[in-house]
DNA sequence: TTGCATTTATTAACACTGTTAAGTAAATTT
DNA sequence: AAATTTACTTAACAGTGTTAATAAATGCAA
């Protein structure tokens, strides 16, 4: 019975082609401009094929947003060989910072749009949003090491943790949103010019804040 | 010569009204559903009228941006009242979290939405986001007291700043994104149960590290 | 008051968008 | 070989922002 598996591998190949075209789209011209007409055209199919393997947009974009996680987790991969949790920290501040930067528009689908996190509210009610859990709980456990190691004596575990999320995505948020380049030049106490170091100096000045509870 | 004044009278009249309709769509319908077609036949004039005065959407988006502002500024009015500039600080902080709750759209437009920024950008290039900017002095001023009285001895001004604006702008923007409530779940701690306590105790634990460095 | 010019508003249209109902052709099963 | 399921397409709906061309109202000079 080997033709059922091969039609769910065919129909597996061409929701994958369907995403590799969305993604291309997305990457060079944005979500906006990611339209179901420009995806089937990419793939040389009609618009309406592609609601054959995704739900609407928003699944496509919950899509995407995984790919995202994919190689966010990627970055963060490489630093759980960092032995210090400290050091993890602020490594994994660095990393989030820097994936931000690198990847706008990923993050953007991640972090600051509505619209997969609508998709998964909408259609998977059940599921809690695994992909950021997962990042989640590697921010929790770092923190637990940090308390382990001393750091934040008093402080509960979850709020520490989400703290340090709410300051590097603000950070990132407001710079992906360009809401600092209009406020950047007014700080331009000699030291700080490129944005991108203005960034880097607010994270460590965080960073100080948190070597304090040591 | 009142002819001339009688009629810019009534142009800024009708100006006034688009906004006035564009706002009573946003505030109940979001700003996606606030269409131009929608908004004229509020005011029923034919859509092409809207472009009479205003150049396009993203001058609709800035406009209520600024409204938006208008209702922060009313808010944090009340604080130039406290003296002691650590209380402000964390009354300011507060403020702002709450102004995210009670009106999460307009904290879209005028922090986590792009397109008023681009109208920005676009269309007035010399000017440097004076909403911001105003609010922003305010935040530098409070912080400069605060060092005044003691706090954040070696802590640069500028990046203090900063700081707690990417605190509770990341606290308010995971908020209303919903980012955070599929992962607040796993912080239910007893303690932890409603969502905007969870911002409140977050943020509280920034206060906290930001009075150690009394 | 009449005729002309300017301002103001409208109609019609363009080029899109996401999405769905209905129809067709091919592959598979009976 | 006929019937049925699967895969896909065409056509259409109901909307979007925006612009060019046109009509109506207004102000001003003769």
């Amino acid at each position: 019975m080997g033709i059922k598996e091969r039609k769910e591998r065919h129909r597996e190949d061409l929701k994958a082609k369907i995403l590799e075209a969305a993604k291309k789209l997305f990457v060079t011209e944005g979500y906006e401009a990611t339209s179901i007409r420009k995806i089937a055209a990419e793939i040389e199919f009609s618009p309406t094929t592609i609601y054959l393997y995704y739900k609407d947009k928003t699944d496509i974009a919950y899509a995407l947003h995984q790919e995202g996680f994919g190689l966010l987790r990627e970055r963060f991969s490489a630093l759980a060989y960092v032995d210090d949790p400290f050091e993890r920290l602020k490594a994994m501040g660095r990393g989030y910072i820097q994936f931000a930067i690198d990847h706008p528009d990923f993050y953007e689908l991640m972090f600051i749009m509505k619209e997969p996190m609508q998709y998964l509210q909408a259609h998977h009610p059940e599921e809690e949003w695994p992909e950021g859990e997962r990042v989640f709980d590697g921010l929790i456990q770092t923190v637990e090491g940090c308390k382990a190691h001393g750091y934040f004596g008093s402080m509960n575990t979850e709020e520490m943790a989400m703290l340090s999320w709410s300051v590097v995505h603000g950070l990132c948020s407001l710079h992906i949103t360009s809401h600092f380049k209009h406020i950047a030049e007014k700080c331009s106490d000699v030291v700080i010019v490129k944005q991108d170091t203005l960034l880097e100096n607010t994270f460590q000045a965080y960073l100080r804040l948190l070597e304090r509870f040591k």
